[in-house]
DNA sequence: AAATAACCTACTATGTCAATAGGTAAAAAA
DNA sequence: TTTTTTACCTATTGACATAGTAGGTTATTT
């Protein structure tokens, strides 16, 4: 289940990339996102750190996307924000071998959903929402 | 990301499926998949609560599928075990309607996906995994 | 100097996951 | 009829993630 994480921060990102490349404030995001300025505050951190967006302080400042929204897949910043999108945890980035992993009946499947659920993500860019 | 529970009974489908018709104590079950035998236990009611199993107590005993391998999905035992298969929280069976469905940018994405991930598991039966 | 905005640390409430522990009921074999 | 085997049931636990809230600090512009 894609938790509020990875889809606020979808959102935010559309956002971006619909208000043009200046910098926008967090505050008017909340508001015509309808969400926490707070929370979102945490999710921007993420979204910072990722190298996917960048803020700049003080008045007239604001966050904007690092790269073009073309240049930008919906699956990157899930990936950031849900901590990883594999889908199994036979499948997850620092996952030790599974010692059934040879003889695993369900595994091939697993890696099968997994390819999918990555390919659906990755041709997926911002550009597409706006 | 899939369970614990989900794989776990998943595999405890085939392996019935596997054992033919007869019933199969749990007691194997669990050794033959390296699985806590207590925690197996847990499973396999819910298993049984969805008419997907049913038990036999005493000697000679054991669970026993409730239809033909071929006629049990593999979404069907996911959705039992983990709650619901819906993919974002807007998509749950007893969500309340979003005040922002009807201008979310996002939504159109996420339903493709839910249905994209229903008809992956929707597809496969256990009889495919023997 | 004042206003604006990002940045940072810390805390909390709730819930789920992955088990463990110990006991009860049913059914077959001895 | 007793014993063994098996499913069934209730309760509890530790660890972790989610979805926030609260309050303060730094940077930048007007």
């Amino acid at each position: 289940m894609i938790s509020t994480r990875g889809r606020y921060a979808l959102r935010v990102m559309i956002d971006l990339a619909e208000q043009g490349g200046g910098p926008v404030p967090l505050k008017d995001m909340a508001e015509r996102q309808g969400i926490s300025k707070k929370y979102l505050e945490i999710l921007m951190r993420d979204l910072v750190e990722g190298g996917l967006v960048r803020g700049a302080s003080g008045r007239g400042g604001g966050y904007r996307l690092c790269r073009a929204p073309d240049e930008i897949s919906v699956g990157e910043i899930l990936e950031r924000m849900e901590g990883s999108m594999a889908t199994v945890a036979c499948l997850a980035e620092g996952a030790e071998e599974c010692p059934r992993a040879s003889c695993c009946k369900t595994l091939p499947m697993w890696k099968e959903y997994d390819r999918l659920v990555h390919d659906f993500f990755a041709g997926r860019r911002l550009s597409d929402f706006v």
